[in-house]
DNA sequence: CTTAAAAACTAATATGCGTTAGTTTTGTAA
DNA sequence: TTACAAAACTAACGCATATTAGTTTTTAAG
């Protein structure tokens, strides 16, 4: 049969992967079948284990690929000299453009990431943990400096990062508005409410 | 084997019904099987056909039950004589309560509807859709009335809905914060934002 | 052209799934 | 005690799954 087809600058391996994200995302992992992915690359499922390991690993592999990104970019944030405004201001702008440029495996990372088998289960939940501990912690440090209102710092970490993964739903309303107008109001939204 | 137990006002339909939300919510639908949510109630797995009709017919069961009840809420604000900002509040805090109160089924209905089979999932589908619609229809008459900011209402909608539904994750920090601080924090967050 | 490795294939294994059929046990009312 | 229905059981069917083993085809270099 064809040939695993690979973009330019892409392997074979990654080609894969990112039609698995699609299929996991679409589908949800348990449902996501190896003979489907492998349909989808114009091949029988057996070859893909000439590129693969498991099932399982692609998972990880999306998962951990994700978290580290958002990780190396709270580091970044984190050095930065700026205020707390601007600092929570640029982590959710990071949020909404990875979410919508990288939209498939963000969905996975996001949602999928229960079906991870041990070691890796544990080791993402410790890592989401962190991030968000890491997050609460540039808040509280705005609370003290009075630049933000003293709310419970884990449920204002919480909003933010659900209200961003909820970009997962702006599909089909893309006409009534770009990608830019949707982070400025959101950002908005988040930073200084809806009252007038 | 031992008898299908159900609390003092449930059916035992209801009580697998309960079962089965906890099990797929925790498991994801695919991987939810019949044998194990028959383990969990004490009984073998064919024993459940003589109370329900099918796998399906419990993730039905459950999405459109929790879907009923938020129109119903939301048809109750929509005959308010109060405020948009009023109205807005009553509907943020319906969904903390909902969310908190019925944890397992709201959290199938949120992420485990997409595995509904045809025409349910196009009917769930068109029910979400006319739910966020009418919410929007709500913003908008608030921004019309000059009492919100004029952000494009459907970011708004997403953005409230998202961080709501983003309660899922509030597990293990039960000891922290009160329910009714998660639900006052949030509200003002939503509303008026983190800047002081 | 020859050769060797890469990459596809076919066939098969073991496992788990939802569900049905048929049977036995249990509970209840006459 | 008898009789009937509810609710459990065991056994099995048909199907789909991830994965492995072994084989053939394709590709590319000498």
């Amino acid at each position: 049969m064809a040939k695993i087809q690979s973009g330019k600058n892409t392997t074979k391996k990654e080609a894969i992967i990112e039609q698995a994200a699609f299929l996991i995302k679409t589908k949800g992992y348990p449902a996501a079948s190896m003979r489907e992915l492998a349909i989808a690359l114009g091949v029988e499922a057996p070859s893909l284990y000439n590129y693969i390991g498991s099932k399982s690993e692609l998972l990880q592999t999306i998962c951990f690929k994700v978290a580290s990104e958002f990780s190396v970019n709270l580091d970044r944030v984190e050095n930065s000299l700026e205020g707390t405004i601007a600092n929570v201001e640029s982590i959710i702008r990071f949020h909404i453009q990875t979410m919508l440029s990288r939209f498939n495996e963000v969905y996975v990372a996001n949602h999928e990431w229960k079906h991870l088998k041990e070691p890796y289960f544990s080791e993402f939940l410790h890592f989401r943990r962190d991030y968000e501990k890491r997050l609460a912690i540039l808040i509280e440090a705005g609370i003290e400096k009075k630049e933000i209102k003293n709310l419970h710092p884990y449920v204002t970490v919480l909003t933010i990062l659900s209200a961003v993964r909820g970009l997962e739903f702006w599909h089909g309303h893309k006409k009534d508005i770009t990608a830019q107008e949707l982070e400025n109001d959101m950002v908005n939204h988040l930073l200084h409410g809806i009252v007038k």
